[in-house]
DNA sequence: CTGTTAGCGCGTTCAG
DNA sequence: CTGAACGCGCTAACAG
């Protein structure tokens, strides 16, 4: 039923040898042979048989993207960038050459699946495999993430982080492009702080994540900075032992409820904050919400800042102040050393600046 | 070097074909040597083989989904929902069972890319096939789809499409759950007529895609239904033989800078506009960034809509009239489909229904 | 319930 | 430059 390469060959009256050799065409083959080859290919419609093709070479031309949550833009335009140079531009029509098949998992910020798909792609003997964002902080997760990677790499599985830190046992099998989260976390809060701001509300992430920690940790270095840490809170509210840092910031997932409902509790723990810092764009944009529901306006009364500078963040009322982070380039980058195509950077890590971006939803704050 | 099924039976001490069936766990092994093979298989850290599976199987475990865009989260909904459906939750032991193994293709709305990406997944032998959202509309080329479906289809491939009108030559083979974008975008603009609005901007997508025309003739649908489609422009600016509504409508591509300047191209042409319809709800935002731009407000000037509800439109400011799409529980329901885990819709296509969804950017125009 | 026997379709030697 | 033979690692009949 299904033509093979047999088939081809036979109606080309070469041998399946030759065949093979045309398709592949990494090996000498006389212009009128592969003329007469490709004739019959298209005449019988013949499409490679991949499994076969990946058996008796041992590689398979798959390269798996891994993203925590392809809804949201932040992963789905890193992927779509990896996947731009990944898929290659075909040559229109249709017959798939050299490509290799680019394909984005999404993991949903699951560690377990994240190995399940990493299994996967290994069992399909993927070329490359890119693995995108922030990770999850768990020491056996870690591990097993590394060894999986190891026997990956082992394998002849190429290996490249994209927004996210080098492993902690210095796995020096994988490239890794990280986004300086600390450095653009702590610019923002600097230039809320230069504003004026004192007391300043986070709404972090999810606890766990490597993101979540680097941005939180960049906030923190600069309240210190400025010696806002150690500022204590009106003895009486809140636990006692906690600082007044502590009980402004609010841990949630990296969504739009998350922002809203944080922003809410860090109002009513502290009515007199000043400003929010919010872990990503998405969260800000529930901040926003939370805090024009409360009744403040933004700036005037209550300065909100967000993180990643996703294309909505522009289209915000006012248009929110974050950090950009190249996404689009980074992702790019990724996809071109997963196919060999740059080189890796020196020392296998390379950091990625974050920008920081002022627009209209930060301000100074009201006079005290 | 790398461990076969051969190994992992040689150390359980039983044959290859034993090994094969507990690990496809469809054919009955006794309970105490399906042990000692798992066993065999944790201790040795073997992973089967796909391309040699697939291919003694002549069928894989690889799903494709492919986009147009994953970038935009429209696309990134409904292909995570499937590949909730189709990944399959894992058993958290990293080992990977039985599961599919779900992959998003970026076809950046290409059909060239489209069409390789079909290849490529025929080439893998793919299980199943979700193709979502419009079409591009030209002969050659969905008829080079269809083609490329019924080759597939043959082959074992079952085809999905989700957010996607079914093949216009009534292919049968593939089952199709299309979005009611005409019903969506007649009850927009009713919505808008029915609060006075006679003067209407549209800002279209691009020309040649089934989704774009489908909302637009919803549109023109409305509009005629109120009796307004035949009202004339002012002769002597425009296109001497253009409707009115022709100069009102804009196409452009899908993202917020087309809807920046598509609408400040509809203000240029017609200041007296009261409101303007997106494509989208990435358009609307654009277009609501162009309205602020010419210093009008929303929606006491000029009132905008969008389409597709994603999440960041109800934190519009004003919060964006937009119509609804269930794309989650779309993309979730065409994952089942291709897992087999849910039947087809009876006639193999079903009609997904668009609420509209009134909000603060749309309101009366001002006193005429 | 388990072992044995054949291929699946292709890439890659090795000769010519 | 081309053809013939072999085997990649696994599943699917068959037997037992």
């Amino acid at each position: 039923m299904t033509v093979t390469l047999a088939d081809v060959a036979a109606r080309a009256r070469v041998s399946p040898a030759t065949v093979s050799r045309v398709l592949n065409g990494n090996y000498p083959v006389a212009a009128s042979t592969r003329e007469r080859v490709l004739r019959a290919v298209d005449d019988l419609d013949y499409v490679l048989n991949g499994p076969a093709s990946s058996l008796a070479a041992a590689t398979s031309d798959l390269v798996g993207i891994l993203v925590n949550d392809i809804a949201d833009p932040f992963f789905g335009i890193m992927a779509g960038a990896a996947q731009t140079q990944i898929g290659g531009p075909g040559d229109g029509s249709g017959r798939a050459g050299g490509e290799k098949l680019a394909v984005i998992c999404n993991t949903g910020g699951s560690p377990e699946r994240e190995l399940t798909y990493l299994t996967l792609l290994q069992r399909q003997r993927a070329a490359a495999v890119v693995l995108t964002g922030g990770a999850v902080e768990n020491e056996a997760h870690q591990a097993a993430i590394s060894a999986k990677l190891a026997r990956l790499a082992d394998a002849g599985t190429r290996i490249v982080f994209c927004g996210r830190p080098p492993l902690s046992d210095g796995n020096a099998l994988v490239a890794a492009l990280a986004f300086d989260n600390r450095g653009g976390g702590r610019r923002l809060t600097e230039h809320l702080v230069a504003l004026g701001h004192r007391r300043i509300g986070y709404v972090a992430g999810p606890p766990d994540r490597t993101t979540t920690r680097h941005r939180l940790e960049g906030h923190r270095e600069a309240l210190r900075g400025a010696g806002i840490e150690a500022e204590p809170g009106d003895s009486g509210a809140g636990d006692p032992g906690a600082g007044y840092q502590e009980r402004l910031t609010v841990h949630g997932p990296y969504d739009r409820r998350s922002g809203y409902e944080a922003t809410l509790e860090i109002l009513r723990r502290a009515p007199d904050v000043t400003a929010i810092a919010a872990a990503n764009d998405t969260v800000a944009l529930g901040a926003c919400a939370a805090v024009r529901d409360r009744g403040l306006r933004i700036p005037q009364d209550i300065s909100v800042a967000g993180f990643d500078d996703l294309p909505f963040s522009v289209d915000a009322v006012p248009a929110l102040t974050t950090v950009r982070l190249p996404l689009f380039e980074a992702g790019a980058r990724a996809g071109r050393i997963a196919m060999g195509k740059e080189n890796p950077p020196p020392g296998g890590i390379a950091t990625i600046a974050a920008e920081l971006m002022i627009r209209g939803s930060t301000a100074p704050p009201r006079a005290v």
